[in-house]
DNA sequence: CTACGTGCAAAGCTTTTGCATGGAA
DNA sequence: TTCCATGCAAAAGCTTTGCACGTAG
């Protein structure tokens, strides 16, 4: 659980989601699918595509995926509510679950790069608000904020003992 | 005024506040980067740098300026708080004056492409505090909000008539 | 046998950068 | 003379796409 986020149940799972989601469009959960799927959702939180074509198109044997089908994949995904692009680092996108987790946002460090997430009941509330008035239908939002965490606004201890030393 | 977003009084031209920038980081204000600045603060409210390359380097004279320079320049006038990227349209990054205006975040619709200005006073002040619980030096942000605008959900009134005329 | 998928390589795009030239202080 | 800037062309880097080949149904 990250940055007070919790997950909430899921009945179906992101895989049996994902291929209905693909009958729906007349496709079909091929090996290299699955597999992006099942590596996707396994553990990463925040990622870019290019750290799952370093892995799934090193593979051999049926997990194995190439690059333009991991791309492809992940669009799909985009597509079926699996996963959400949330921000752009190092000039790529990057993506999270969108699926069987509570709704939230992201404030990114621009030292280390971390990117703490936070419930997002309220923004959404104030969205939901404000679409209305112009007669907005809303379908989802992106909200980046950057500054600087905790541990990066504090000097390093190292900085101390150097200065000490003058 | 857009989207119900009045702009706020300034006294220093942004010409004047971009000379300023300048010299504190011991950079002169060039004729390139003058010309570059007035277009941009002439008229437009969203646009992105394809539009002032195809305008400004296809001039002649002292008006004139290149691709790079407008690219590097339109980086200066960011970290200048003149401009602000505030989203991203068929790959190209969406530019808005950030200096005499109210604070805002956009609507942005998926079909015509509109963006819809709103003030964000309540959003930036959740943010605050939310940057505060967590310790965080918030800087910014930068909020897309999708979906599709009024009239956008309206089906056209051509559609009926041609539904009509079967 | 028809339609959908994959993989490879190449293309597409925006944005950045190396480098030679030019000008201000 | 010493930096700082410009412009051009090329590079960089992520993402998409054309195409030939496979394969599920």
């Amino acid at each position: 659980m990250i940055g007070g986020v919790e997950a909430t149940p899921v009945d179906i799972s992101p895989v049996d989601k994902f291929r209905e989601f693909l009958l729906t469009k007349g496709m079909r959960l091929t090996p290299e699918r699955e597999a992006i799927v099942n590596a996707v959702y396994a553990e990463h939180d925040h990622f870019d595509a290019e750290q799952w074509v370093t892995d799934l198109s090193g593979r051999r044997g049926a997990e194995r995926a190439s690059r333009s089908t991991i791309y492809r994949t992940l669009n799909l995904l985009v597509e079926a509510g699996l996963l959400r692009r949330v921000a752009r680092t190092n000039d790529r996108e990057v993506y999270e679950h969108d699926y069987g987790r509570q709704r939230h946002d992201h404030l990114i460090c621009k030292k280390c790069g971390d990117m703490i997430e936070f419930p997002n009941e309220m923004i959404s509330g104030v969205l939901e608000k404000v679409a209305e008035q112009h007669g907005f239908r809303m379908a989802g939002h992106r909200l980046e904020v950057d500054g600087v965490c905790a541990a990066c606004s504090r000097p390093p201890a190292r900085a101390h003992r150097k200065l000490d030393m003058i």
